[in-house]
DNA sequence: GCGACAG
DNA sequence: ATCTTGTCGC
């Protein structure tokens, strides 16, 4: 049986949660770390990542957590690991890894255990990193906690800092002409945050592109550029293609195939799904996280 | 009451 | 994030 989720946390966990960002934040590292990453053409780099948590329809606490391992330059899926997954914690903007970095962690882990080999150079993340509100985005948290180079890449701008979705901005990404095109996101600070990239010749939305940890803002949209066949570079769009299909077939067909919309109406969702996960997390989600941020780092 | 709101 | 079918275009 799920597990009811606050509709939104006590101010207590938020102030927590800030205070877990800001310590963290303080490792991040946003320049180029590995030899790839200056090489014009990124010899050397063999491995992508991506990573992506999709949701049960009607239900918000299971979830398939997914990573997969792409070869570079072919862009060729080598690993795949889907999970189901029972979330604690809810979706707060500006709070994103909260809720889900513990299972990618996880994911990353069982690599570690099983594949080491394979585990890639580079992580692609569904969302920001340092263009976020406390300067940590998912894309951070994830990097620091397994200690491996990632990029943020968000599909919509995260209005901070002085950041708006305004006539301006949307006069830019009007302006951007072909795919590679791109145009700095300053903070009000002055510093850049991340880059607006026009990620294929015919797309309109741009990607919103940071630094997650260990590679630098002109690696970070030159990689994802490169890993781009469509609009939402293939680590990232495979690891959610394949996570909205695992659940497809775990929650969506236990009998013969249906048709036309007879096939998705509301199974049952909670009795599948507490054999699924292998993971059964603390209720609260108060301090559950914080203390397994701690115990997790390796490589 | 109104706007904002990564996934 | 998810709800949604076909359809127009390269």
């Amino acid at each position: 049986m799920a597990e009811e989720l606050p509709g939104s946390p006590p101010e207590e966990t938020l102030s927590l949660w800030k205070r877990e960002q800001a310590r963290l934040k303080a490792r991040v590292v946003d320049r180029d770390t590995e030899a790839w990453q200056r090489d014009p053409a990124f010899s050397g780099l063999q491995r992508v990542g991506g990573v992506d948590v999709s949701f049960v329809k009607g239900d918000s606490v299971s979830a398939c957590a997914s990573l997969v391992v792409l070869s570079y330059p072919e862009l060729k899926v080598v690993y795949e690991d889907c999970r189901m997954v029972s979330l604690t914690a809810p979706y707060v903007s500006g709070f994103l890894a909260f809720r889900e970095v513990p299972f990618l962690v996880d994911a990353v882990r069982r690599l570690q255990e099983k594949d080491p080999h394979l585990m890639p150079q580079v992580l692609l993340v569904d969302g920001n990193g340092v263009l976020h509100h406390q300067g940590f985005g998912v894309a951070c948290h994830l990097g620091i906690l397994i200690d491996l180079p990632c990029i943020g890449v968000a599909k919509k701008l995260l209005q901070v800092d002085g950041l708006e979705n305004n006539a301006l901005h949307k006069e830019k990404i009007r302006l951007l002409r072909a795919g590679g095109d791109s145009f700095p996101l300053m903070g009000g600070s002055g510093t850049v945050l991340g880059m607006a990239l026009k990620s294929h010749d015919h797309s309109t939305k741009p990607l919103y592109i940071s630094v997650g940890h260990k590679i630098s803002l002109e690696a970070a949209v030159r990689l994802t550029l490169v890993c781009c066949r469509f609009r939402v570079p293939e680590p990232v769009r495979q690891a959610d293609i394949r996570s909205r299909d695992y659940i497809r077939r775990t929650l969506g067909v236990p009998g013969p195939p249906a048709s036309g919309r007879e096939r998705f109406r509301n199974y049952p969702l909670t009795s599948c799904c507490g054999d699924m996960c292998s993971f059964t997390r603390s209720p609260s989600y108060t301090l559950t996280h914080t203390l397994f941020f701690h115990s997790s780092h390796f490589g």
